[in-house]
DNA sequence: CGTCCATTTGATCAGGGTCAAGACGAGTGG
DNA sequence: CCACTCGTCTTGACCCTGATCAAATGGACG
């Protein structure tokens, strides 16, 4: 606590339209916390204490079905609120929310939730457009599911990782976060097995680079096609 | 115009904490439409200047792929709002809404929306509930798409449109309003043949009876077992 | 250097998609 | 009232995608 950098979180998009003096106000409510690779920010079916936002890292949101099969609902970016049951009127949490690299995140209690609405519009608004666009991004993923073949979603997924997560390397955009194959099959409703022999065929045609807990996009336009089943069986 | 009935609208779940007269003001302000059966209430990619109270039938709501295949996002069901683009900071509508049988529905300009929200913030919070539940709902699905066989999901499709728009018959409960196999299929991501094979072996183990767009669920507590998948093939 | 985990690759095979053909039912116009 | 037509539904045959399982390889880290 006053460790905090105030210039790192005013400019993230939840904070839009709000004044500085608020913006602080609000900040200062909150714990910061440092949560180690591999380790839970929150688990599914806990009650819903507090609502974070993550900082540093990158989080990914796993859900598990009662067989224990487990499905990767998304992956959190910096500057991406998460946990807020509240706002949707849950009292506990959804899904499982783990470190996929050491993360710091700001936490607040649920309580404010309501407070933080009724207080500043702005970002209740800001907020709830957050959660439009997960919804969309919900039924998007519904609609892969439902049409496409397994090539075109993982496809789909790496690009869709590549633009949240990428970074520019000598050799092509680097997925930076370690990934498995297995996480890329729970994205995207396969196997392990199918994504390493995707991947494999895709590093022979050069149009990624794979590697232990990594991926590299090096001719991202090619996976485009791919992903959007512009391309024939060779 | 005047000749809504409010007691009609008073009990639903969207105005729910709202006095009687924030209510009038309310409903006032909103056009009663008339749509007919297979008729658009509203268009994918229109313009989003009204968001509906559908207050009669049922309506399904259908995304349209770019190749052309159609997957079903949901049925709308009598008490639910639809078309709030708005609510989710979007300009356009995410879908192809379409009456299933003959329907009432009020509108409002979308422009009201942010008045509405701001005014009567227990219309906003309900709504915003309601949201909530879809992307529960999106998630649910994502996760069946992606974890079950296509009798599960076929399974649990019928369950779910029986709880939300199913009528006793001594038959059985059946689904109210004409629905295709290939309705059910694009709910479910899967093809009408397959649907239609399931149901015939289904209707021959006395779980469900079929019709011409039309089924009932004899036995629901079998299905349901089936949706869960604790059933051993023959 | 050894252990653990991620990854690769092959062989097998079943779930379910695709296509063709026909039956059935409902509404329409004569 | 019948014949016709159109859309829905059924059923069969075939085959392909991708799941499953087994086994081996390879990297990272203690």
């Amino acid at each position: 606590m006053g460790s905090l950098d105030p210039s790192l979180i005013a400019g993230l998009p939840v904070f839009d339209g709000l004044r500085a003096a608020d913006l602080d106000r609000i900040v200062g409510q909150a714990r910061s916390l440092r949560i180690a690779k591999d380790h839970p920010v929150f688990e599914q079916e806990q009650e819903a204490h507090s609502f974070f936002l993550l900082l540093d890292g990158h989080v990914r949101v796993v859900k598990s079905t009662p067989d224990g099969q487990e499905v990767t609902v998304r992956y959190i970016s910096p500057g991406e609120l998460m946990g807020i049951a509240h706002a949707l009127g849950r009292a506990t949490y959804p899904a499982n929310a783990v470190a996929a690299v050491d993360c710091v995140v700001l936490a607040w209690p649920s309580r404010l939730w309501s407070t933080f609405a009724a207080d500043y519009p702005s970002f209740g608004a800001n907020t709830y457009k957050a959660v439009g666009g997960r919804l969309q991004d919900a039924h998007t993923r519904v609609i892969e599911m439902a049409t496409e073949q397994v090539e075109q979603r993982v496809a789909h997924a790496l690009l869709k990782l590549a633009k949240q997560a990428g970074k520019k390397t000598e050799e092509g955009i680097l997925i930076d976060f370690p990934i498995t194959r297995q996480n890329i099959a729970e994205m995207t409703g396969t196997t392990l097995f199918t994504v390493s022999r995707l991947l494999s065929a895709w590093e022979e045609q050069q149009l990624v680079k794979g590697g232990r807990q990594k991926v590299t996009l090096v001719a991202p336009h090619q996976l485009l096609l791919i992903a959007e089943g512009r391309t024939q069986k060779s």
